[in-house]
This record gives C-alpha cells, sequence and structure tokens, in this order.
DNA sequence: CCCTTTTAGTAAAACGTTTTACTAGATTTA
DNA sequence: TAAATCTAGTAAAACGTTTTACTAAAAGGG
C-alpha cells in the first residue's frame, strides 16, 4: 500500500526525456532553455498525472535553501508571543516558507544552542527576539550572510535589521497617565535584565515621576524568580511594607498577572483601590473588573515588518542591503484600572 | 569573513583516510568496524578541533529521516495550544528533535496542504489536533508508515494513536456541579462541529440536565463566527431573551471570553449573578472577579502522553505496535462563578 | 556548398552524507 | 604450507535534485 514517491527520475524513465529535461521545464526555463511547446506539454501532463512532488531536502541540498525559517522567542507559550507567531506563521505560509518557532527561555546558552542547530539545519533566515548575551553570535549570523531580523530588542553597538516599539515615550506617557490621574506614590515593577528595550521602559518612568516631583519605588524582579513563590513573594512584601504606594506600572506581562492575584488574595478590595498600568495589552486585561490599562504593541504591523524585512533581505542575493530599523507606536489604552482614585 | 563549513570530504583530505571511515566513526561504529584506537582518537580529536558538525539535509537526503516533527494545532496563537506546544518542544529539543508548529483553523483544506507539504519535506512524524474532514488524510499517513498521534480528538471509525481526555464524565461532572449548586435554568453554549470531543461534552450536558430534571438550552456558534461580532449577538440575543437562565456552561475557552466581555458590557452586575462554568481553564480565569470554575485538561501529561507514544512510534523501526489510546483526565476547578447564587 | 549559428535537448558533476561490497595484508587453522 | 579467517580499512553507489558544459541535427549566411 505504501507507494514510493516518485522521482525525477521515474518520469523521465517514463517520458523518455532527460533528468535535466524535466527540471528545466519544472522550474520554468522551458522556454529559456528551448524545450519544445510539446515536450514542454508531455512533462506538465505526466507531472500532474502522477502527483509529482519534487523532494524538497534533494533541493536544499543542492541548492542550500531551505524555505523555512525561524523565529525565536523567549516562550511560545506566553499569548504575546504566540500571538506574533500565529502571524508570523501566517505571512511564510502564504509566501511557500514554513516556521520553526522555538523558545530560548531569555537564556543565552539556550539561544546559542539553538542557532547553532538551524544553522546546520540551513534555515533560510532568522527571525530573533534576542536573550540578553548573544551578540557575537547574531554578529556571526551576520557574516555568514544568513538572513536576521531582531524584533522587541537590539544591541546597542551591533547594526541590526530590528523592529521595535518606542518603548520610552509609551512608557512615558504610561506613568504620566498615572499621574495625570492623580497617583502620588506609583511604583515600577520590572524584571531583572539590562535589555535595552527595558532600559528604555525603566528610564521613561524614572523621568516622568521626577518630573512631576515624585518619588521613584523600583522593584527588579530576578528573571528566573517571576511566577514563583520566591518572586511573588517579592512583590507581596513590596506592597505591605508600603502602603502609601498608590499605584503600580508593570514593566511586561507576566509580571502583571503574578501581581494581580496577588493583589486579590492580599484583599479583595485593594484592587479597586491602587492604580494599575501594565507594558502587553491582551483580552484578559479588558475583561477583568476593574479593566486593566495597558500599554498595547502592535501585533500585527510588528510581524508584518519582521517579515517584510526578512524577504526583502531573502530576495537581495547578496548585495548590501541598508540597514531597515523600524520603531512602531504602541498605544496606551486607558481602563479602568488607572481611573480608580478620580 | 565567511567561512565555508568542512565537510567530511575536507577532513578526510586533512587527515588522510576515507570519507567512510570518518562517517564510521562519528556513527558511533568505530569499534564495530574494527577501526582502530588511534584513528578513531585522531578523527574524534580532529573534529572536535574543527567543530565540525555533519550536515542534516545531507543526512536526511541519505537516511530519509529529518529529525523533525510537526504539531498542528487549530490556532497556535491560542494558549491552550502554545501552552502545549511549549511543552512538547521541550521534550523534543531534550531528544535533538525540532518542531514544526502549524495551524490549520480546524480547516480541512488548509490542514489537508499542511500535510501534504510536510508530508514532502519528510518530516518524522505528525501531532495533529485534527480538523473535522481529514480522516482520510490521516489515514493514507498511516499507511505510508508515518507515525501520527492525535490529540484531543480522533475519528470514529479509523484506529489511531492518541491522548484524549474524558470529555464525558468531566462536562458532566460541571453540569452537575452547576445543578448541585442550585442553578435552575443552566444554558450550554457550544460551537457548530460534528468532532467527537464536542458531542461527547454536550451528550453529558444534555444527560445531566435530563437527569434533574431542567430543561436544556443549547446554543450552537457556526465555527466561523466566533469571536466575531455575528457570534457575539447570537450569545447577547439569548441572554436577552431567556432572562430566566441563571448559568451558562461553555463548551470550550475562546467562547467564554467572548462572553465574559459581553456579560459585562450587557450588565456590570449579571456576571455576578450568572452562574458560569467553562472548558479549558487558564489564569486569567483564576484572576478574573468573580473568579471563573472552569474543567481544566491536563496539558503538561497531554503534551508528554503525546510525545511519549511518538517516541514510542519513532523507535519501532516499522514493526507494528498495538494501539495506544490514551484516556487523560480533565479536573473541575470549582470557583466563584458556579456558586455565585448559593 | 561549406561554415557558422541556432535549436533542442542530454551527460555528468555536484551538494554531503550513509552504507554495501570489496580488498590487501596479517593471522589462524588443519 | 595452503586455505580460511580476521583486521583495518577503502571505493563507489545511492539519496533526488540543479546546473554547467556539451552535442547532434537543423537552419542560416555568403
Amino acid at each position: 500500500m505504501k507507494q514510493k514517491r516518485p522521482s525525477i527520475k521515474d518520469i523521465a524513465k517514463a517520458l523518455n526525456v532527460s533528468i535535466t529535461t524535466i527540471s528545466f521545464v519544472l522550474n520554468g526555463k522551458g522556454e529559456e532553455r528551448k524545450i519544445s511547446k510539446e515536450v514542454i506539454k508531455k512533462i506538465e501532463d505526466y507531472v500532474e498525472e502522477v502527483n509529482y512532488r519534487p523532494n524538497q531536502v534533494a533541493q536544499s541540498l543542492r541548492t542550500g535553501k531551505s524555505k523555512i525559517l525561524v523565529f525565536m522567542v523567549e516562550d511560545i507559550g506566553n499569548s504575546f508571543f504566540a500571538k506574533i507567531a500565529r502571524i508570523i506563521e501566517e505571512i511564510a505560509y502564504q509566501k511557500d516558507y514554513k516556521v520553526l518557532f522555538c523558545s530560548n527561555e531569555n537564556n543565552d546558552k539556550r539561544s546559542r544552542e539553538l542557532i547553532r542547530v538551524f544553522h546546520e539545519r540551513q534555515v533560510d533566515g532568522f527571525l530573533i527576539i534576542p536573550s540578553p548575551g548573544i551578540k557575537k553570535d547574531i554578529e556571526n549570523l551576520i557574516k555568514n550572510d544568513i538572513p536576521v531580523v531582531l524584533g522587541d530588542r537590539y544591541f546597542e553597538d551591533l547594526p541590526t535589521h530590528h523592529v521595535i516599539i518606542n518603548n520610552y515615550e509609551a512608557s512615558k506617557n504610561a506613568a504620566q497617565h498615572l499621574i495625570d490621574n492623580n497617583y502620588k506614590n506609583i511604583a515600577y515593577i520590572t524584571i531583572g535584565t539590562q535589555q535595552i528595550q527595558m532600559l528604555d521602559r525603566a528610564r521613561a518612568y524614572k523621568d516622568a515621576v521626577n518630573e512631576a516631583g515624585l518619588k521613584s519605588t523600583i522593584l527588579e524582579i530576578p528573571f528566573n524568580q517571576i511566577n514563583k513563590k520566591e518572586g511573588n513573594d517579592l512583590i507581596k512584601k513590596l506592597l505591605n511594607e508600603n502602603k502609601d504606594i498608590d499605584a503600580v506600572f508593570f514593566s511586561t506581562n507576566y509580571l502583571t498577572q503574578s501581581a494581580l492575584e496577588i493583589i486579590k488574595n492580599m484583599d479583595p478590595q485593594l484592587i479597586y483601590k491602587i492604580g494599575i498600568v501594565t507594558f502587553d495589552d491582551n483580552e484578559f486585561f479588558r475583561i477583568n473588573t476593574p479593566s486593566i490599562s495597558a500599554v498595547a504593541q502592535p501585533l500585527q504591523e510588528m510581524a508584518e515588518e519582521l517579515m517584510r524585512i526578512m524577504f526583502k533581505l531573502l530576495k537581495s542575493k547578496d548585495k548590501e542591503i541598508p540597514l531597515i530599523q523600524t520603531v512602531l507606536e504602541a498605544k496606551l489604552i486607558k481602563r479602568d484600572s488607572s481611573k480608580l482614585n478620580t
């Protein structure tokens, strides 16, 4: 029952033409190579009939191209990344590319290994949300002429194509929004990383509260403690020991989830008293009671732009392409959680 | 700067041994093939030194194996699937396999095309959450001796390896839980599909309300209207025209999201009056006010079992494996939303 | 009519492996 | 000591393509 897939050789035998001729016809070079109409027709018909499909592995080996892209994120299980992944998959699919998703856990060792493995597997391009310490590895890919586009963040002194958002402005807006709504003691809860997007967000917060003459309170949760007991305890401690904190600005969505739960558990009424703004929107922030104000990143545009650049690189047969560095605008969505004390 | 990766041929030249010998050594057949200790050492050292890695594409071409698995779901952007995907990725990674994720939108045409494409690309196995009408295609894969494991659902009269949950019992529990909490008019909102998992859930609901002597109210949202205006309007209409409905059982998570929002918009107090249980848990149901009762599927176990079966199939060089059909237990998590009227 | 060009293809190498079949020399067996 | 076996490898085919270099026959040019 298991029928072997026909190869180009089988077709050659059946039609009594050479492999070469078939290859030319299949690759649309029939005319160019002066293959006669009849032969072309004969081949096309037969290919149709037996439902022949070229073996892509053989094609890859010969051409060095795989029609596979890699999209590397922190955690594909996180809905922020999963949503972008979905859009990227869709765009790739339309252009006949496949996408391998992988999660680096924002861990350099893991990132490195993934890059190595996929590089070996001859993937055609990398879309990467980079972990902090893989500048060298990215650089190496670029040196080897592999298309790379970074998302969400980049490296200070490595020129790359990338798509980011206006972290500083968006964060400042968000902080300012809390200030405008009369919050007086706004804490900033973030993760312990020196990555550029986080530095920009933190700087914006500090500038905003400073300019407003308010005091700044910053809590950094180590990356490996997020959504763990230790991390949660830090948040609990902050809120317990600083009862005058009347608002919190969260720098990223995975903090906000834990925090909402902590707040709820500390005191069911607290959530109605404390101002909240978070980075990264999702449907539950909209549905929640109270609804949570959030800085929404433009997922669709981010994915589209990442892919637009990627395809530009893929098409530009080795000729140098000027750097494309796109800054998209994140939008502050004002909801209940930031207007509670008005 | 762009250094060419060394091939086995380059090593052969450098060390003055044959390609064959190197291949044997690299594949751990050195002893077996009586290659001398010295030669083995020499080769291993050199391989280490130049950091040689076999070209996987060439290996795939020769062996017909790609070390790539496909995990096909409805929508990788949906956190239920994204979470499973994350776990699967992790397990695969440990065994040196890569995973291609793809979304079929529960659409047969799309599913078929994806299966075809990946089959051509010689992936080693398929983990599939099947769309309703691809029985034939699955059957065809199996006939071709490609390892296939289905998840979440299966086809009535096609024997497959699969991992599902106890939909009937879990749903009956859930419905019974609402009944026990004194709800008298429980509606069931589901999606329009004849897939087995949904039929089981619906049957359980009907049995439960029948046995309790309550009336059954069922709303089916067509698949393509979910999270769209039309679908939402149907829910709104149901609730508006049947004010006596005091509880709703949702058959799947993507309905619940929309519904929570609709309910909130209809009347902010309504959410505190109406009993709710949903299939598929997530962190926001826990955090929400009121917290939402849910039937939680054991994601970790599902992923582990899917992969356990897959690797069993991959290892069992063509000898027949008896069908493995695992039924896992979903757990009803009782939260506020189902105890509101007590 | 002879030389050149065009037409309509084909042969063979190459991509980088794995694997089967072979071999030259050393050692053992009878 | 001749035959058989073992040792330590190697040559070459194969996987299924793409692509470069070639060619025999037909057509065109002068």
